[in-house]
DNA sequence: CGAAGGCTTGACGGTATTCAAGCATAGTGG
DNA sequence: CCACTATGCTTGAATACCGTCAAGCCTTCG
């Protein structure tokens, strides 16, 4: 069983791995710093933007975010989500000021930076630039690896895929027990996000369910059985994927 | 008709709108450094990477170059082209290492700069940093946009969607005349880069040539008659697209 | 207890892929 | 100059896959 309660999990509370990687002084400086900017989110509300000219960068710290585009008929591609430890950068990195709609998928704590506080702090803690890029060069990585399988791959490649990736993202974060973990996503929203109607992921995770290779209590807590054969499936190396979408070092 | 010998174009021939950002003594320091480590591929060749560390930036001078990530049964996505003025970064920004296939699509003069040498020049050429971060920023806005295709959006859809964006990237360096523009692809790799069949992609131009819409002289002349009718099909607000391409300012 | 939201399943239809054949063009060597 | 090949475009036919519609069920929450 994986944690239940990721969501509401206060600021204290959590391993962050990502950001641990910057040394002692080096995380109780962020700490401080992000606690100032710290501020909760609901679930399914929108961040930001608004008033604020956006030149902000946002550190996650609880709880899932996602950043997606919708097409005029209201059809919505969910781009990628930033999970606890990720920052996102929408002034130079994810967006240019575009469509990109970023929302809470789940309840969530979210540091809002103004850009010039994010410059001073990367200078004063020097592992932090170095980490950002990583951060950034392990969402296009997965960015690529996604649209692989949405413009080549068929359904089970795709949910496949998907669940390998946040399996692996959210081992990261401790979130992990055993290869089972919780998604707080409905599937309507996980069809959004691998480019399938609700309905075709239903049918395509109960595939998976009766062939044994995974299995899904309520609600998306997924259990991987056979995580080479979902490999296989997914189409993918699984050394390859664990060095690519998790931040290096 | 638009020009049809782009990718020949001798160093000094072309026009590169992206480059002429930085002021003229900018262009000058920029454009001796890059010739130093200029060179030439065939089309169809693989780019880098053997035996260098790939610590290095490519700065694509003139001539197409693919991104592209493969299924292990041999299908093919193509994640992004670079044209010429753009750059990319594989070590830190595009792939960080991964599985990331990048090969010339045309002939194609590229400079290949290492990493250490490109700090230098960010230094000494200050505009450089601030539009190499709006390259990325562009490049990461139009996977979006091209995501949002692939996962929604119909074989109509991707293709629209698809020549218009080339058409505004082409037009940004100068090859585009009066909406009417040549794209140095086969079917095959258009349908690599939209997710669909080089037989669908010949039916999908084809229905589209026959409404009227566009029309397509040998191998790829295209000419869009109705901009307008055509970015419907897309899905997309022509305003918003032709200011999220192209690196600003 | 009723309403709302989400999951599950079946039936049906549309869209895209695959297989296959035919045609056009460009390049090659006799 | 003319086979002769290779490559790519075009079109049709058959198939597979996925989306849509619809209904039923379960759980949660007021």
């Amino acid at each position: 069983m994986a944690t239940s309660n990721y969501s509401h999990a206060s600021i204290g509370g959590l391993v962050q791995p990502a950001w641990q990687l910057a040394e002692a002084s080096g995380v109780k400086k962020l700490e401080n710093a992000l606690k100032k900017y710290m501020r909760g989110h609901r679930a399914g509300t929108m961040i930001g933007l608004e008033g604020e000219q956006s030149n902000v960068i946002y550190c996650v710290w609880s709880g899932w975010i996602s950043m997606s585009k919708s097409m005029p008929d209201g059809q919505r591609q969910i781009i990628d989500f930033a999970l606890p430890g990720e920052f996102l950068n929408p002034s130079s990195g994810h967006t240019a000021g575009s469509g990109l709609h970023i929302e809470a998928v789940t309840n969530a704590s979210i540091a809002t930076i103004p850009e010039t506080r994010w410059h001073e702090l990367k200078e004063a803690i020097p592992q932090l630039a170095r980490l950002e890029s990583r951060v950034v060069a392990g969402a296009f990585s997965r960015l690529s690896e996604r649209m692989l399988r949405l413009g080549k791959g068929s359904a089970e490649a795709r949910i496949a895929h998907a669940l390998i990736e946040l399996c692996i993202r959210l081992r990261a974060i401790g979130q992990v027990e055993d290869d089972s973990f919780h998604i707080p996503l409905t599937q309507q929203q996980l069809g959004e996000f691998v480019g399938l109607s609700s309905v075709h992921v239903c049918r395509t995770i109960r595939r998976l369910s009766r062939s044994g290779v995974i299995s899904m209590a309520d609600h998306m807590d997924i259990d991987i059985h056979e995580m080479d054969h979902l490999a296989e499936i997914a189409g993918l190396d699984m050394d390859v994927l664990e060095e690519d979408i998790i931040p290096q070092l």
